[in-house]
DNA sequence: GTATTCAGACCTGTATACAGAATAAGCCGT
DNA sequence: ACGGCTTATTCTGTATACAGGTCTGAATAC
């Protein structure tokens, strides 16, 4: 029996759902993709009902799976979310985070952090992980497991809004970490909340522009998103 | 075509899951399940597969589907989450809500205030009521579903947990919403923080007294959780 | 030209069958 | 009596079949 197959098919969805080769309000052809991914629908249900569960897809009983379609204030509501999470982590990193772990992370931000000739991938990608490192100080899978469903949901969003902060980010994540490492845990809150909160114009931007690049432009090629250690090489 | 067999027995099965009639560790028998469901393993296992993206379940590929297992560290993780949660709830119901809305709060308090009377699961019907309307005056549905998830997930512990908290429970709550009435955002925010943070010892002891009731008691009773509507009757 | 209806194709929802892994039971040796 | 091995049973994982919705599109009426 092979091992972790609906686990596979997960993945594999789930990342199209990420990178929008499955298009906002899109039916799933359940019979097509299992074809393309080579199982069964049976399996592949469970997938899609995993994705579900997750806000990735929604279900209609009758009709199937779509992948989900995102409003401005759907996405605004994402952002605000793991502003949530991300103060609480703040927080708790002050508290918790041995120095060592924030001196490599400092040494983390040295390595990364010239945007000079690096691809909107590969920047979205350490971005994600300086923010993750921090949830994970707070010592809490739960936060972990929810920022990273977050984050994976407002990828696309933020891969563009990135474009228009490549300056910004890298000078940011300095001052967060430097205020976790003085231990000030008010200042460090304040800085998170200034590097996440988003206006809602800024949002409706972004919203914008994804639907132009997927339903306007004939030939968008789709961001092949990165976790870390693919970043790395 | 039955319409909505899966949301059905998801909605089942997780019902089961959070009053423990599934035990913790415990292995889910799907051709067991399915007859005493009255459905197919079908659609079963596509409402378990759903329980496992919502955390309740567990799957091991080959040996197949698990209630939960609660740690101590996983039910403070929880308890925590949600204070991330109801903080940026409370800041956003200082900002949002209109003064109306917080009128009929205050009366539901008065409605509801006096524990005399009232069973435990009354009272925890009243007390999720109270901390979910002032998440939706965030006006964000994502904090909404994710508070729901939280508090459906530690709902046990918490009823456990009620026992010895029936008399705070109420001046707290008008406490809160005061501050949010008074448009205070720091006392508001403070003293949620202080309704809903638990001790680690405090927590241990409902772990504990839950193990007791499930394992050592033998006949034991599962509470019958409601939602608000039910509870007023 | 536009709206409507009806037929056909297509697709989903669920049950069931079957192969293979995991677990339990039985047996034997010590 | 107890531990390890072998066998039998149980249960999971996946494919497939089929019943009934749902959608598409052509033909018809206006």
């Amino acid at each position: 029996m092979s091992d972790g197959l609906v686990e596979a098919l997960h993945a594999d969805i789930r990342a199209m759902a990420i990178d929008f080769r499955l298009k906002p309000g899109e039916r799933i052809n359940e019979v097509a993709l299992s074809k393309r991914l080579d199982a069964s629908r049976t399996p592949l249900r469970e997938a899609l009902n995993r994705l579900v569960a997750e806000g990735f897809l929604t279900f209609e009983s009758g009709k199937g799976f779509f992948c989900r379609k995102y409003s401005v204030t759907e996405v605004q509501d994402l952002y605000q979310l793991r502003q949530a999470i991300e103060r609480f982590a703040a927080e708790r990193a002050v508290e918790l985070a041995a120095d060592a772990e924030l001196a490599e992370l400092a040494a983390f931000l040295d390595r990364t952090g010239d945007p000079a000739g690096r691809s909107l991938e590969d920047l979205l990608a350490f971005d994600e992980h300086f923010h993750e490192t921090i949830a994970s100080f707070s010592q809490n899978a739960e936060i972990g497991r929810t920022l990273a469903n977050v984050n994976a949901r407002i990828r696309f969003f933020r891969w563009i809004d990135l474009g228009s902060r490549r300056q910004r980010t890298q000078g940011e994540h300095r001052a967060i970490l430097d205020a976790i490492r003085a231990r000030d845990k008010g200042k460090a809150v304040a800085l998170v909340d200034g590097h996440i909160a988003r206006r809602r114009d800024e949002i409706a931007e972004a919203v914008k522009e994804c639907h132009a690049r997927l339903f306007v432009e004939d030939d968008f090629v789709h961001p092949a998103f990165k976790t870390m250690d693919q970043a790395c090489a």
